[in-house]
DNA sequence: TAGGTTTACGACTGTGAGTCGATAACTAGT
DNA sequence: ACTAGTTATCGACTCACAGTCGTAAACCTA
């Protein structure tokens, strides 16, 4: 039985870490320090355990580059599966979308970096073309689902939830139709408090959150509706 | 290096393949001859080959089921990894959805057969959940995307899109509406055949097909749009 | 010719998004 | 204190499009 060792390539998870940061998207990188890429950026995850499913894995991996606990969205992406995509062996790719609040500025070890997605470095493997899925994923469906709760940090004002909307998006877009849009679907609530203004002055800010954080897609939206 | 036998589970590819017949959504399926789930009923597919993608392996494995070149429309739609998804043996699949147009009935093997998404037989291992995930997934794209495209025969009346529609959604709609949804979109255009009136009567319905074969996600209708 | 059936199409309604402008509430400078 | 500047909030208007209804067109059978 020592031929056995079976043709079935290996399998890793690879994760698209996402957050608002300084105002624009950014992905969590780290630097490769082995050939192949050795020096370039690429996704963080690793090769998939022999009893544990691949979003156990992808946390497992991530665990080693940042607080998995931050992590407020983590949905499976694509299967990347191109038998040359890498140089030397073949290896089978899972690739999630994991999100997290603004606001907060996880720890990460000294080989990991946060990226803007729209201004990235020279990536490893296929792992452009996976932050790039991502990004349209986050995009996608921000305008039919709630998932931008997964962006925002528990209570923010109208100005800040729009500035990380205009981030994950990349185009501007109306605080009034934000506002109005988010309160008619009855996901956002004032907390109440309000925020004091900034040096400029200005009318203070109220503050909001979102009503429930669990995340569901919002059908209301779609085209083709049932009668009645 | 005796013990070099990688723990990487083994990787299969599996396709939802549907169709609307006879007035219902139906998915094709095959007779398990063996164990596990010997008698049961499976989605097609088999292991993933040393060098080909997973796209190709399920292309190739579907062949022996059905003509590979009736299909209209392939997607990745998830991968599955839970480690007792087999009882005997770790083995992680990927699923795709296949669309198969209206009006055709492609060759298939006897132990191959469609059956109504409604009414399913006991299904082997997870698939199920997958038939039910390729389900959801072709009802959210019909609604956004013109994935509706590769349901339908290359000329039909509006009357006709409309049974394809109504059986993949679950639901009835207007007709009216339809189709000026879909001309508005700029998505059907009239071919100039009418089809005659059935032995009822009626007015001989016009004929269309669709504009452009291209399968893309119309994104007009995102909720929150750039300005201008 | 009358009645039934199916398709096609225009008119009306309702909802929600995009836009604009007015007002509120604050800071800073004179 | 008063004024100018800034930011937030809110109401009013417009527009696009989906949903509904009613009517006309075009065919069948008796």
């Amino acid at each position: 039985m020592a031929k056995s060792t079976t043709h079935t390539p290996e399998h890793e998870a690879l994760a698209v870490v996402l957050q608002v940061r300084k105002g624009e998207l950014q992905v969590l990188l780290w630097k490769r320090a082995r050939a192949p890429f050795e020096g370039a950026w690429a996704l963080p995850g690793g090769v998939l355990g022999a009893r544990e499913t691949l979003e156990a894995s992808i946390q497992r991996h991530l665990a080693a580059k940042v607080d998995v606990r931050e992590l407020s969205h983590l949905e499976q992406l694509e299967t990347l599966s191109e038998p040359r995509r890498h140089p030397e062996r073949r290896l089978v790719a899972t690739a999630y979308l994991g999100l997290v609040p603004a606001g907060i500025d996880p720890k990460v070890p000294s080989d990991t970096a946060w990226h803007p997605v729209d201004d990235l470095p020279d990536l490893a493997f296929d792992h452009l073309a996976v932050v790039l899925a991502g990004r349209e994923r986050l995009r996608a469906k921000l305008s039919y689902t709630n998932i931008g709760f997964a962006l925002a940090p528990p209570a923010f004002t109208i100005a800040e939830l729009r500035g990380l909307y205009r981030a994950a998006l990349g185009h501007d877009l109306s605080a009034t139709n934000l506002q109005r849009v988010l309160v008619r679907r009855a996901l956002l609530e004032p907390t109440g408090d309000q925020r004091p203004p900034g040096r400029a002055g200005g009318r203070p800010a109220a503050v909001y959150r979102f009503r429930n954080r669990s995340l569901a897609v919002t059908d209301q939206f779609a085209v083709l509706r049932p009668p009645g």
